[in-house]
RNA sequence: GCGGGUGUAGCUCAGUUGGUUAGAGCGCCAGUUUGUGGCACUGGAGGUCGCCGGUUCAAUUCCGGUCACUCGCCCCA
């Protein structure tokens, strides 16, 4: 095995690749229904654009596949759907058209140690609603994470987490008085709240250091912190969720590190999935369009990660509905060539081996899982006919061409 | 980026207290006669014991490094 796919990478197969597919096709049938469309943008941007975003983010100052291109140009193979959907629609002028709402199924690059649920290239589906400053509409928002993981089958391994960053306001004073509060405490903080201390303060609200938890009980609130308005926003978001039934705990240590987010902040985790748990996060980030240099555009989106989606779903069974053509002599080839594309164009599955002996080809069709063996030597030939096996049941018998289709469709004999 | 665990046939794993031809189950291939799969029986192919180096008369077995997977930390727009 010297020949192995990239650190980090790996390649889907069969039904993997069949129950990654089902996913985004749930996935993009959920946001459609909701009236989101689809956008693809390109699989690199300007570094520039995920850099001016993310200075103290790690994602960004240590994890991109960044390059310079034979141009000289800074590329970065994206590492979020997000930045580059916003950059989208400033390139293409859409903030005449609000509210816009887009989804989108895409491969995303980090250089991270991979895991289980982790991976250097994964694959994210996510879903923006752009142009909208209400409440309700992070209800919206999360409302379909929650029916889209219900759709997949997955909503009881995951519990949706809720919070609130407060507005600009609330989050720079409340950032203000956890520093304050912090500082002379910073000798008894564990070595990484230390550098989060003067890098990004508010991820040492979810560190994982019993220390630090334990510091952090006589720390202030952003509660304490919210303005008003800050406080309505989330009480109305709250009360959507009730209202719409949607289970939810909220978690006042569920951050995130960079400014443009504000208002409400979300995760469906799973405890199924080791320490990869998040299986959709998103928020509202009424800053990032401003940050690239646009228009403000209030927004709210998530994204999930689908191969953590797949890790925790399965896939529903299918019924068999291919069928083989089985030459039996070494004449019959061509005239099974001739049937198998006649069952095509009446838009049935039809395939066939182009060797083996009958016994040989029967064998090789029951373990590819297929529905129904067509067996068409000379004796078939004219008589107008197959003699059409259903492997599930193991009958059989004879039937004519032109009932074929029918008996195919049906997907059983008589 | 840091720490722990693992690495033997296509798959799941045994085994070697260092010593001649490394095993099982499943899978695969062929056959058990002549136009019929799943079951059974018989036979067969397939491994430089992850890779590189060290110790040793001798290493798949001990040691070091490396790569990969995995768990935790980190990160998680």
């Amino acid at each position: 095995m010297t020949l192995q796919p990239v650190r980090g990478t790996k390649d889907h197969l069969f039904e993997e690749a069949q129950h990654f597919q089902w996913i985004k096709d749930v996935c993009a049938h959920q946001a459609t229904l909701g009236g989101f469309r689809r956008i693809e943008t390109p699989i690199f941007e300007f570094t520039e654009v995920f850099h001016r975003l993310g200075e103290s983010s790690d994602i960004v100052t240590k994890e991109t596949y960044t390059f310079e291109d034979r141009g000289g140009e800074s590329i970065t193979l994206r590492p979020e759907g997000t930045a580059p959907v916003v950059r989208a629609v400033i390139s293409n002028g859409l903030t005449q058209k609000l509210p816009l709402k887009f989804f989108y199924a895409a491969p995303m690059f980090r250089y991270e140690r991979p895991q289980k649920g982790r991976y250097r290239q994964f694959h994210q589906f996510g879903v923006e609603f752009m142009g909208a400053d209400q409440p309700l509409v992070d209800v919206e928002v999360m409302a379909l994470g929650y029916g889209t993981l219900k759709a997949l089958g997955i909503e009881k391994k995951v519990t949706l987490k809720v919070n609130t960053l407060g507005d600009k306001h609330s989050r720079s004073s409340f950032t203000k008085a956890l520093v304050d509060y912090l500082t002379p405490l910073k000798d008894q903080l564990s070595e990484d709240s230390k550098t989060r201390l003067a890098k990004n303060p508010l991820r040492i609200l979810d560190s994982k250091s019993p220390q630090d938890q334990e510091i952090l009980k006589g720390a202030p609130t952003l509660a304490q912190h919210l303005t008003p308005e800050a406080k309505s926003y989330f009480d109305q978001v709250v009360e959507g969720l009730d209202a719409l039934e949607i289970p939810y705990e909220i978690d006042t240590k569920l951050v995130r590190g960079l400014d443009y987010y504000c208002h409400t902040a979300f995760e469906f985790v799973t405890e199924d999935l080791g320490s990869q748990g998040a299986v959709i996060a998103g928020g509202r980030y009424d800053g990032l369009c401003e940050d690239l240099g646009g228009p403000a555009l209030p927004s709210v989106g998530w994204a999930m990660g689908i191969e953590r989606a797949q890790l925790l779903s399965q896939l529903p069974e299918q019924e068999p509905q291919d069928c083989y053509v089985v030459p039996v002599e070494d004449g019959d080839f061509a005239s099974a060539q001739r049937l198998v594309m006649e069952l095509r164009r009446e838009g049935l599955h039809a395939q066939m081996f182009y060797k083996g002996a009958l016994k040989k080809q029967l064998k090789k069709i029951d373990q590819q899982g297929a529905a129904w063996a067509l067996i068409y030597g000379e004796t078939e030939r004219e008589e107008g006919g197959v003699m059409a096996r259903h492997l599930p049941s193991g009958k059989q018998e004879f039937v004519s061409l032109k009932d074929l289709p029918h008996v195919l469709r049906k997907g059983e004999l008589q």
